[in-house]
DNA sequence: GACTTTGTCGGACATTCGTCCTACAACGCT
DNA sequence: AGCGTTGTAGGACGAATGTCCGACAAAGTC
């Protein structure tokens, strides 16, 4: 096995686990015993536990990247475009039920570490805000389109963590439901000067 | 010092811990320097690390029902006691700026260690839940009365989590401003039978 | 066929974790 | 004055933590 690959395989488990467990809550065993390597060995390719969130972090913030590109190949509409990124709560339904959103619970985590890397994590967010922001842009919303990006950001979160504190199915649907009917209410005021 | 003061300086000392900390990145060790206790004697007063996480939970829903009765008191307009919740906000937004939403990120925590006492900890959002769902029937939305509830309960959680990522203070405001207006446009349309 | 490199293994390390016990100081009661 | 109760101190316990090292198998290079 080359050590690149065995480094993706290792950074792909942290990210699970990271999720699942949190950060402080995973430890090197468990990530060891996850890709079936001895514990000690990971000083081979990680020298500390912050490597490893670092490199996970990367590989979210690419996976991101790649999925919004996705979204904005899929159609040209904006407003299906932000749809895109609302249905995220309901595809990720289960593990949100159970773990919550991963970026939301990082950030939260890593703040009240005080961790080097929270900047980074949020670095999440602001891929997710800025691309939300064009599209409310192109959606002919420019002013307030980073408000608007927020405003759908924070339901989002928002509906993450009672899904998840309630184990509420019909929760999720009810609020993404209400969150379409929301973005159609955005479309700007037909022009009559 | 007699042994219930001792309890109490013990678990106030954990509630802020857990919050500013987290549970799991609570030690004992912790709690024992912060109310100058010698760690082992920690065992007198609560066997388990669980033991001290449920008498915290019991302080917040003992202290959450204090502040739900005295909005209550404060007025008899549901709008405006509901604007109290709402401003919790801004009255904690030191604190939200730092560590997020206590009752959330417990609750997230627990759910992701499996933890026992998850249930009690989301029986906190069910206080402010159950709360705000009667004002909203006041208000004379009976029938979607719980829907009305989770809707600014969601809101107030995305709000805190994304003002702790970014350590934005004007977010805050903003949110909370269309929060109170998006409430003035829930009162029902008036009776013309 | 000797040599270097690459990736893995098993375990050592100091520390910290949650848990638990024993010894003792301070006090009220008789 | 002697006694029992109450609350504290200090430390022991095994397990687990993050970190790190030396030995070694497999593969490729000369």
């Amino acid at each position: 096995m080359s050590a690149e690959s065995t480094r993706q395989e290792i950074v792909k488990a942290a990210d699970r686990l990271f999720y699942e467990r949190g950060f402080e809550a995973t430890s090197f065993a468990d990530i060891a015993a996850a890709v079936r390597l001895s514990r000690g060995n990971f000083y081979y390719h990680f020298k500390t536990k912050n490597d490893i969130l670092d490199a996970v972090i990367a590989l979210r913030l690419a996976n991101t990247g790649r999925m919004l590109e996705a979204w904005e190949s899929a159609t040209d509409d904006p407003a299906e475009r932000i749809r895109s990124f609302i249905r995220i709560l309901v595809m990720n339904r289960a593990k949100i039920l159970l773990y919550g959103c991963p970026v939301g619970s990082l950030c939260n985590e890593l703040a009240k570490l005080h961790h080097a890397a929270k900047d980074d994590a949020t670095s999440l967010f602001t891929l997710f805000r800025d691309w939300l922001a064009r599209q409310f842009s192109a959606l002919g919303r420019e002013a307030e389109s980073d408000a608007l990006a927020m405003h759908v950001l924070m339901r989002s979160q928002g509906v993450a963590i009672l899904a998840t504190a309630f184990g509420d199915d019909d929760f999720i649907d009810r609020e993404v439901e209400e969150m379409c009917a929301w973005l159609e209410a955005q479309r700007p005021a037909a022009d009559h000067s």
